[in-house]
DNA sequence: ATGAAAGCGCTAACAA
DNA sequence: TTGTTAGCGCTTTCAT
């Protein structure tokens, strides 16, 4: 009962194991009568194809590699369920790989992934070198970054428009009256990091502003550090724009519990992302939100393109988005 | 560039393309020239073993298939976190399927499961059907539930003791001093729910209290809605035990946000997990932990065990866990 | 439309 | 220790 072959079955039903072959394999031809008695012979053994078998001789192996990094921040595993969601409708199923960010693990993790004959790769929150892009187009197999851009033409990537938000974010604050800034930023060896950074200061030098700021690690003890000192400081700003939803939830925390100050009376926060957990009371905070579904969406399609297509170029697209006013800011709810 | 083979390898190295097979198979024997001469040759060419190919043959993918159904609730993602770390180590990887909690479509699932030959299943969350796990046991592929049990005895099981569990809040709420209780419960199709209502009733009933239950389903909206439910009453309880800490999140949201009570000034709320956002202040839940390295390090041993020892008999394991007394309860921290 | 035959890339006897 | 040979379970020509 272990395993039951093509060839079983092909006795069975009295036809050729290439008949049983045709039967199970999309687009082939069959007599509706063949199809019929193997169909009831492969019932009745309990057989199905043997995928291994078949991704060899077709490479294609329905299988898309998916390697992350952090799967604390709540916005990475709802990504990875609707990737799951979206890659299963389509007839293909995830490998996860988890990677630090360490060169040498992405790196270790993305060669076990071609071992695996995968037919694309997603890499949500981790970077790679231009090596690993080289090697992967080498092996013609499509990668788009997830959350991560990247310089360079051999990777597609899909991220929301860091650039703006980071504008959208100081054009805001500005409108609310605020002077004095301060941004914990994303972890600065991304790029999304380094955008969101850019958008926001960019837009604040236009107003002659220069913001503190602190690179918040996409981390949670970095970015209470960063609070702490920051309003400790004899001119404490009164708006922090912190660069993930994941980090300010540490930033209000510790603004709240443990410097006792009032938000956003005394300091307003912005996040980014919208998270569900932005939402729930107990933070109700203002946040540019990632559109998550159109980003998974896409990012399902940029690669399917690409596996169906391979001559498709790649691509780099953003995503808009919009701000999303809470209570962790005042005024304006316009 | 596309594909290099053993036999390519072979060439180059001057050695027959079985000595390449041997060179990278772990219990195989080359002697040192030939394994420097293939090592050298493959990694001119960039070769590695094709799994698939591999795979095929030994019968071993090194693929675990994981089934898991919600990844909203943070404990889920922190296992497999934790699960897929583990499982790399060891040299395997997962495949991930998501379902939803309904029979067909877990059916479904572990049908394609077993298409890719994985060497065994976790199911986290999700509930197995009886025929399912006789299909799986005949196909001698090892299945281990996490975080949910089941009767019989051809699945092997980790969970936490939730009955013990249920009764250690009871008496923790009892000694407290509160008189009143509400349980709002996991969802009952799951045994994790159902032993935790058990063991919490058990030990009510115990003193002659009956306490008031509804079904939270594990669901945000449903748990918001039977809290309004709870405390609109001419009696409201003045302490509830949640069936996991995502839900006593929105019970907590609902207390304090909607109906503007205090915890645990008004109510007493104790969730289930200990989730990290159950430590944050904005919460400060009183919880009973889940030790999630334990749980994971434990499927993976019963797994592994199973598959390197397919007579071990299937076990049912429960690992003991402290409750963690935080300030969503009043009192005695001792 | 169907069967026979040739592999896919690899491991595992089997000799040598 | 090595090379030779026979498959693993399947898809895909190629004839018929």
């Amino acid at each position: 009962m272990e395993k039951v072959t093509s060839l079983q079955v092909a006795k069975r039903a009295g036809v050729s194991q290439s008949a049983v072959s045709r039967v199970f394999t999309p687009g082939a031809s069959a007599s509706a009568k063949t199809v019929e008695k193997v169909r009831k012979a492969a019932e009745e053994l309990g057989y199905r194809p043997n995928m291994m078998a078949r991704a060899m001789i077709t490479g294609k192996s329905r299988i898309i590699g998916l390697v992350v990094a952090y799967l604390d921040n709540q916005f990475y595993p709802l990504a990875m369920e609707r990737l799951s969601n979206a890659l299963q409708e389509q007839g293909y199923h995830i490998l996860v790989f988890t990677a630090d960010n360490s060169r040498d693990n992405v790196e270790e993790v993305m060669k076990e992934l071609l071992d695996y004959q995968v037919e694309g790769i997603i890499t949500a929150s981790v970077g790679m070198s231009n090596d690993l892009t080289a090697r992967c187009a080498a092996a013609g197999i499509p990668v788009v970054m997830f959350n991560r851009g990247q310089d360079g033409n051999d990777v597609s990537s899909v991220t929301s428009a860091n650039v703006a938000g980071g504008r959208r974010v100081a054009e805001f604050l500005l409108a609310c009256g605020h002077r004095n800034f301060a941004h914990i930023s994303g972890w600065q060896g991304s790029s999304t990091g380094r955008d969101r950074q850019s958008g926001f200061c960019g837009a604040l030098a236009e107003q002659g502003i220069v913001p503190q700021v602190i690179d918040g690690m996409y981390d949670r003890d970095a970015a209470a550090a960063a609070t702490r000192k920051l309003m400790l400081q004899t001119e404490p700003p009164d708006a922090i724009f912190v660069g993930n939803d994941h980090m300010a939830f540490a930033v209000m925390d510790t603004l709240r519990s443990g410097l006792g100050l009032r938000v956003p009376d005394d300091v307003a926060v912005v996040g980014y992302d919208d998270v569900p957990l932005a939402a729930w009371p107990a933070y109700d905070l203002t946040t540019m939100r990632q559109p998550i579904n159109r980003m998974v969406d896409t990012t399902v399609t940029t690669l399917l393109t690409r596996i169906d297509e391979p001559t498709t170029p790649t691509c780099r697209i953003e995503i808009e988005s919009p701000l999303i006013q809470r209570r962790s800011t005042r005024g304006l709810l316009k």
